[in-house]
DNA sequence: CGTTTGCTTGATGTACATCAATCCCCGTGG
DNA sequence: CCACGGGGATTGATGTACATCAAGCAAACG
């Protein structure tokens, strides 16, 4: 289960507004930029959902799409579903980051985003969006920034390598996300299965099983129930360099 | 490995040209919707590229990121070198598909774009787009969409799938975009290597050519040396269909 | 508590890679 | 015109990274 996030001591405030005001995750939307003056509208707009549940849905597959969200507490995974029945996790969501970029070409969701433990989230009416950038230009390109940001990693993880470079580059690549949002980085809680990671990086559970395995024993990471502690960053890094943005 | 990173060299020849008219390529700009009134800014900052020969490159990895491109007439290659010096094709481009995206949001192409045969370019200044975007909002939605399509094309192509549900995929997704452009979908002109196909598909060169020969053998394509032509498509859609967009 | 659910660990299987010829174009020079 | 060379394509034999199958285990949960 995942903690409340805990505002940052020294952080400066964010200015009030209708929605965030008073907001106790202030800090990861600064992170993420949004604080900025220019996307200020981007505030007022802002909806709270939740608190959701593991396994509780923010939207589904072939829902339309009526906005685009951020994880504002927690986390959660978005998940294709294929012809056949075939589920692929595509992506585990850090607070602050967009989701839902990918419904914007076709007004339709072809993913369910779905929370792992306890799950706050924001929701960016779409029509609102539209009606701040007429006003703040600096909106589309903020979106723009965060697509090109979702395409870059795309690309990257897509790569043809082997199981150990990509579990290693997808720990760092976890790590250096929390750190940005001043999350601890050390320290990364697993609220997904086994089986969730393995599906994401193309591989089984007991694959991932080994791995964390093989990568205790070389002293990399220490293990607990509720997720994993990064002791050897260096030689983790080193492993995932090929797949990890510079 | 792929030697075309090192075979040619040479800098593109660039022909500015205040807007596109008797461009000889305006149906593929038509059908990639830059013909519309509310982005007609983006035709006055074309500027042509090219044409270019096969291996010359369009841009290099590191290069600072100044415009977006779309190819105009021939294919284009989007190729990653990572650290260890795998080289990874992302993606192949034909004619008003928009290049450069992943770059926006840190300014820096860590990609190559590639000719594949003689092929000619458009240009759009990144600095001229956001200038043309003030007057026109809708550009940067446009390329906003853009930005959505190619995210929801990376998320399908990243899935874990038998090669031969892969590879029908790629053709019947190349016929695709061919006839949304009004070019001849059942001739596929291949003017990549195998070895190109193949590194995309995260495949062999003699996988892709074993794959080819049993499409070849169930009567699903007919293989000449500059492509290949589309005989079942039904077959071939009905193998990729968990890979296809719907 | 017992049942369930997810995790771990070992034995075996397989899709595709790798290695290795051979073939087939196509350009080049005589 | 043909001889020759070389890079890509094809085809077959073998290897391997990871999946699949199978069994035990430990925490979670009613």
């Amino acid at each position: 289960m995942l903690q409340t996030l805990h505002r940052q001591d020294g952080a400066p405030r964010m200015t009030p507004s209708p929605s965030c005001a008073g907001c106790g995750h202030a800090s990861v939307c600064q992170a993420s930029g949004y604080d900025r003056a220019e996307l200020s509208g981007l505030r007022h707009i802002a909806e709270r959902i939740g608190p959701l549940r593991t396994g509780e849905y923010l939207y589904r597959p072939l829902s339309p799409f009526r906005a685009v969200y951020a994880v504002q507490s927690g986390m959660a995974k978005t998940v294709a579903v294929d012809v056949a029945g075939r589920e692929q996790v595509l992506a585990f969501h850090l607070p602050g980051e967009l989701i839902g970029l990918d419904a914007i070409d076709r007004e339709l969701h072809d993913n369910a985003v779905v929370a792992l433990g306890k799950t706050q989230f924001c929701r960016f009416p779409y029509h609102a969006i539209r009606q701040v950038a007429t006003s703040q230009p600096d909106v589309p390109w903020h979106l723009m920034h965060a697509a090109s940001q979702r395409i870059t990693r795309l690309q990257l993880s897509g790569g043809n390598y082997l199981a150990e470079e990509r579990f290693a580059a997808f720990l760092v690549d976890m790590r250096d996300r929390r750190a940005v949002l001043g999350l601890s980085a050390d320290y990364l809680p697993l609220p997904m299965s086994r089986a969730d990671i393995g599906n994401h990086l193309r591989l089984t559970t007991e694959t991932v099983s080994r791995l964390l395995g093989r990568f205790r024993q070389r002293g990399m990471i220490s293990l607990d129930r509720q997720g994993l502690h990064v002791t050897d960053l260096k030689t983790l890094r080193e492993l995932g360099q090929s797949l990890l943005m510079h």
